[in-house]
DNA sequence: GATGAATGAGCTTTCATTCAT
DNA sequence: TATGAATGAAAGCTCATTCAT
């Protein structure tokens, strides 16, 4: 009857057909919330039938496994790009850059990634935070080895990291969530960058007093 | 159509009975998390009728935000008592006893509280936190009562009750939670009363500073 | 501690429980129709506990065919109550009187035994509409006694009582409990009362005729 | 939150699950009422499982809803196609007919519609009998043309239909479904003919009557 | 006798996933 | 390969009824 269109290449179509329920699954998750998405709401926003979902993904989990991957890898991307121009200046400036750059990242599209990202910070799913946390330590070495004064602290960098990942990403991505904020976003990420600068000035004041105090001894 | 609501025990048997539930909710999230518990677990865990759960809870959800308000008022009674104590003692150290304090609330009965309080942090019930907000800023007004010189810090301190509770307390809470932490607990306490102790310290230098500052320029 | 209450004679104190009961039962069901009603609402309507209720009905239907037998009974007594009036009057004349005062029995406290009497129509529950039956038959006959004119009618009485009863009584029901009903409650009352007139005089007439014509025939 | 609206059956196979559906509902609401019928008891008699059951209708009572609404346009149906032949015979003949058929239609596959149509009638379920009173209104009017004499009637028609409709209705449909009737659906018939037809007659007596009247008064 | 806490069968509804077409 | 009809396990919740106090 009526003459199929030209078929496209295999790889190419799935492709695109992946790539379309990815983009459908931003946008529902974004929405509704991992809870009340599901599979046939994808299927439908991607405009594909339900079979299609499950020919490329074997479970609706998967589809939000690579929902928060994307986002990851995006951060990771940001940050490594930023790393180079990052070490050159001062830390808040420094934070203040990457955090910016991230929000605006998150914003793209109508604040679709945004709320994916809320759900993913509270999702259950796991997914590997490494690569954002080996990511930092890279910036953070890298800093160091521009700001040499900075190398002298003795506390243990995990720590700090450790705590600025997980508090300071949450408090962030709670913050960009908020329809009604008690502090703006710039306050928000001038607390954040003050947390970090604060922190480390002190501890280089704290290292310099000790060997103030250790040379006296001398 | 309408129904009644949910009836207000009144003999003992109906007390004993809505504690059994509450106390199973806490077990039997704190196994299964918030989405994968339903009213039948709990009340199996109870040892009662799916009746009885809906005789004294509305429904699911209920149950869910007795156990956070309990969580909470927990908390909220631990920084009330504590707070005497901790006015007397330097910032790190009252920072350090109060997360010591919460840390083994949280632990009691085998850490279920503490997985229950994990699912709390990320669950979209909204359960009021102002109560530990205002017990926290209650907190700090009285510490700078006992402490004037941090009186002159010029920074809004919302920014970093922000901060601390919404970072603070989602990094504490996830850290209890993992099961092979990369810093241990006491790392962990002493970032964060160090990030607090740090960014205090520095933030009345720069108060000096600009005093310092100004006091030249007269 | 304080005062038992001087205790009820056994019967009386039981009879005023059931009549409690009874009473919250037309209540309830006029608010809520049959299906909506729970043992629990009557009880509570009635004030008594749910353990009560099941003490003087061994079940919820029991309630039911309660109210529905004292409806009936009402009807009946005011059928035999107003017979002796009603067989003098012209019949359409007779129809109204009676059906005015039904209305006004049923209109009783606020319309409770009207909605429940829709109820009632409506219901699976069987209740023996027999007493009205042999009441309207029997109003029927005192009526034919003091006008023997109507005695040639040769048609089968049982008939015109059978829609009479069943759709007459529906009608009648329905339209009372209907909010904006296209057709007034006194042209209602008129047009079945023209049912029944027009249909007796016809049938008179229809015998007369007959008559005539056997008589001319001879 | 909010669900997708049933799906339109657009294939073949869907078609056919969706009648099956509405056949078994027709079945199991004769054998069991409204109220005893469960979706899982239409599902299974269907032979389809309880999923596509939700997959066509969004809920218990819209199947019933489906159910009565195909009896009331198959006696719309009925009606209008017997308004041309209706129109040409006496009025009681004519009233039979209609009657003898719907019956006939009521008793289709074992009677199954015709205790269906029972619990219609009593259900509190909305169903638009507004399409049968049109039709009958429209009957009316074609029989009036054909019968001018039948014009001169003073008295509101609405009444009478109003009495016939929800009267006669509920006295056939209530008659059919007795096991053991006092009287016989031919006796019935001929009851409700005659209600009618001595009705209109008495009606036209008493019109002619008040013309003469006013003719002597001249 | 009165009470109301406890019960659980039973109902409605959802949705991840399969598989015939 | 793409589709979407079909499925049924599983969850939330109700309410008639019982029975210990």
């Amino acid at each position: 009857m009526n003459k199929r269109p030209p078929r496209q290449p295999r790889q190419e179509r799935a492709k695109a057909t992946v790539e379309a329920i990815v983009e459908a699954a931003f946008s529902v998750v974004a929405e509704r919330g991992l809870q009340n998405t599901t599979a046939q709401h994808i299927a439908d926003k991607a405009g594909v039938g339900i079979g299609s979902f499950y020919e490329y993904f074997p479970n609706k989990e998967a589809v939000f496994e690579e929902l928060f991957r994307r986002l990851r890898d995006d951060t990771v991307q940001i940050i490594r790009e930023l790393t180079p121009a990052m070490v050159k200046l001062p830390v808040r400036e420094a934070i203040r850059v990457m955090l910016m750059r991230v929000g605006d990242m998150l914003r793209r599209e109508d604040g679709k990634y945004l709320r994916c990202a809320r759900h993913a910070m509270r999702s259950d799913i796991a997914i590997d935070r490494e690569p954002i946390e080996r990511e930092l330590r890279d910036l953070a070495l890298q800093y160091l080895l521009q700001h040499p004064e900075y190398l002298k602290t003795k506390s243990n960098p995990s720590i700090s990291i450790y705590i600025f990942i997980h508090g300071g990403m949450h408090a962030f991505i709670h913050h960009m969530n908020e329809r009604n904020p008690v502090i703006s976003f710039e306050e928000l990420i001038d607390g954040l960058a003050n947390m970090i600068g604060h922190y480390l000035e002190r501890e280089m004041q704290m290292v310099e007093t000790a060997d103030i105090s250790r040379g006296n001894d001398a």
